[in-house]
DNA sequence: CATAGTTATGCATTGGGCTGTATAATTATG
DNA sequence: CATAATTATACAGCCCAATGCATAACTATG
């Protein structure tokens, strides 16, 4: 028994600390921490960590995770996922796009927003349940806000207006 | 299109700023705003959002969420879900349980554990990517870790000891 | 107590993510 | 270049969350 979240956590801890020259080697590795998985799943997890194969001191090529942009482009996918999980409501008050989200998870959103480099987002901050997106100057919030609303899936316009 | 999270979000907004005194008048509600769901559904979410019906002013009785007791305790199955979803790896050094996640997400776990009121759990912080669990005195982080271990669905003893 | 109104829930369906199998595509090696 | 090794992926199955439908359970009202 064992989830996702774990073995691609061990998958990046087992690289980083050995030569792992191939996926075989990695699904042995594994093994030995009581992890099952399969040839076809650790190239899933490197892939989506973001590993790369790169030549070693002894010549060999072994994978790693590119350390100095840990924040690596995360997929569109991957942010499409968490924007349709966590998003609960978008505003807009130009040059900001206000998205509300539950309870501590804002700032889950707001990494994950950075990571993914999107078009028109100049950065973000994040509180509580609250973060703030600021659109680049010639792109407006209100088309990045439209874009996010399409990632997450809601309804635009959802709040009344009092 | 809407997703779970935006129409729960919605369902709070609405009980807490007009009186709702039953589920057919919140379902119209959420219409208005475009987010369409059936009577079944709104009882779901009032009762994950903890909402009860109280006595108004005008005698009516409305839904709402109780203020004083936001963090009501949260269900065993939601907590599980959190878990398994977010938990990357589990260590033990008494009488504390640290748990990893993945980058930004320690805070969800944590506050999630915290409104679960779960047994020999006597406090917790969250930093980034880990959070701190503190054991009860009498009950052990042990112990502690081995439940929390199940509930999240994971290999416990998973990192290599150097 | 009977009836209408309201709320909860068993069941079936749907959709999506995750994974293994098998195999294709790619890369390395002799 | 041929073959072996390695990696990626199409496909199918499985599982689980979410939801609607239908209906049961419950509550209020006269």
């Amino acid at each position: 028994m064992t989830t996702k979240v774990q073995r691609q956590s061990a998958v990046a801890q087992i690289i980083s600390e050995s030569d792992v020259t191939s996926h075989t080697q990695l699904v042995r590795s594994l093994k030995k921490m009581r992890i099952v998985a399969t040839q076809a799943t650790v190239s899933r997890d490197l892939e989506e960590l973001g590993a790369v194969k790169v030549r070693t001191s002894n010549g060999e090529t072994a994978y790693a995770i590119p350390e100095f942009e840990p924040e690596r482009i995360a997929p569109l996918d991957q942010l499409r996922r968490v924007l349709s999980e966590w998003v609960a409501d978008i505003q807009i008050s130009d040059p900001i796009v206000i998205i509300r989200t539950p309870p501590g998870c804002a700032h889950v959103v707001a990494s994950a927003l950075d990571r993914s480099r999107i078009e028109g987002l100049a950065g973000t901050v994040a509180g509580d349940d609250t973060m703030f997106c600021v659109a680049s100057a010639n792109y407006g919030a209100k088309k990045l806000a439209a874009h996010l609303g399409k990632l997450a899936g809601i309804q635009q316009q959802t709040k009344a207006k009092k």
